[in-house]
DNA sequence: GGTTTTAGCTACGGAATCGTATCCAACATG
DNA sequence: CATGTTGGATACGATTCCGTAGCTAAAACC
């Protein structure tokens, strides 16, 4: 019981440590960044507040206007470290794994970390209506970690020759992150597995013009 | 210049009328369930608020709660009242068509109406961590109007014998549906007809195991 | 150790919103 | 035209957040 509780109800946690110690530099930003996620995903970009993100970081406002102006800098910055990475394609000799393998991924970094979620998708609706901060968005957090999840794969298989170059349009490389989204938006959970493989063979393979019953 | 401006710079444009006129009933909660889906489409659905939603009708604040108690029991009432209505299928014998013209409804439904899909994508992006809202909106607004758009066609055309029965599983009756809000998403558009064409040719149709180019 | 940097704490006036109360007038009804 | 209903306007104390200031003290540096 020793929570307080936000004026909508929402459960915060501040952070506690023992008393007359203090965090700096990194430790103390990304405990900032870990709240600026939480406060955002409760309470939405428009809801989050310097004072709701100090209370659960376990600081005071004055250290976070020392380095930031408003809570979406903090939030795309946090948005930014947090990204999960790259994880260069296996590139075994096997193009359904690979996918089934990058949609995995893609699923794990939101499964892992369902408040980083939360926060995603409400700075990207967010966005909608306001082009300034929908450019900072893909400038300060999407575009500076390359390409993504399924497109490489599709493409080296094409490079090889297992697909044809011409199928793997930029509609067909967007099905599998699209179906994720879908999925989550309407069930509030990531997919399964089995809902993964579903996607790949009932939607991506299709489309690049293979009929997975014949891949064994 | 005779706008006033919000907090965040949003520009409000309250409802004028002739002074000593009043609307009642349908005309006025008409023009409130609109103010309202424009606050949640500027400012969030944690942004929006009562006092914000009466500036936009011009109406008072004590008008508001006579009939509601939040913010979001005005909105969800809009979106239920806005929301698309079905078109039955033409069932025309011409499933590429059919599969078009469902994908059309529903960005026409967006594209006429951009304050309007803003302001659903918010909530359904806030209800992600409220289930108590996530369950209201799905109770509220999407179920009260049954199947949707590509479903409808494509298991009339399974009935037909046009494509495979089994084919017709959920995650393809979902693809058209979540491209188009990935595309939303990416873009801040609705999809143009050429690639409401993609969507289908490319992906829908593969994936119920149609070439398009056997078509015609 | 002594010094510099950086967090933490408290407090403040201003602004926005909350939810309610009060009063008046426009509308609808007969 | 008389009456009852509904919407509009204003005001209010309470709460929350804003952005800044001033001070103390912990951590890092030398």
């Amino acid at each position: 019981m020793d929570e307080t509780r936000g004026a909508d109800g929402t459960a915060e946690a501040p952070e506690t440590r023992p008393k007359g110690t203090r965090r700096r530099g990194a430790a103390l930003v990304g405990a900032i960044h870990a709240a600026a996620v939480e406060e955002t995903a409760a309470r939405g970009l428009e809801g989050a507040t310097m004072e709701g993100i100090a209370r659960r970081a376990g600081t005071a406002k004055t250290s976070l206007y020392r380095r930031w102006e408003a809570p979406e800098d903090i939030v795309l910055e946090a948005l930014h470290a947090a990204y999960p990475m790259e994880e260069p394609t296996p590139a075994a000799d096997d193009l359904r794994g690979d996918l089934v393998r990058a949609l995995r991924l893609m699923r794990d970094s939101f499964d892992t970390r369902p408040k980083y979620a939360q926060a995603l998708m409400a700075v990207l609706v967010a966005s909608w209506a306001r082009p300034d901060l929908h450019e900072r968005l893909y400038r300060e957090v999407f575009d500076p970690r390359g390409e993504r999840f399924t497109k490489r794969a599709l493409l080296h298989y094409a490079d090889k020759g297992v697909v044809d170059r011409e199928r793997v349009t930029d509609v067909v490389a967007d099905i599998g992150e699209a179906m994720v989204f879908k999925h989550m938006l309407d069930t509030m959970q990531p997919p399964d597995d089995a809902y993964l493989d579903m996607i790949v063979d009932q939607a991506i393979l299709p489309a690049v013009g293979i009929d997975p019953r014949t891949l064994s």
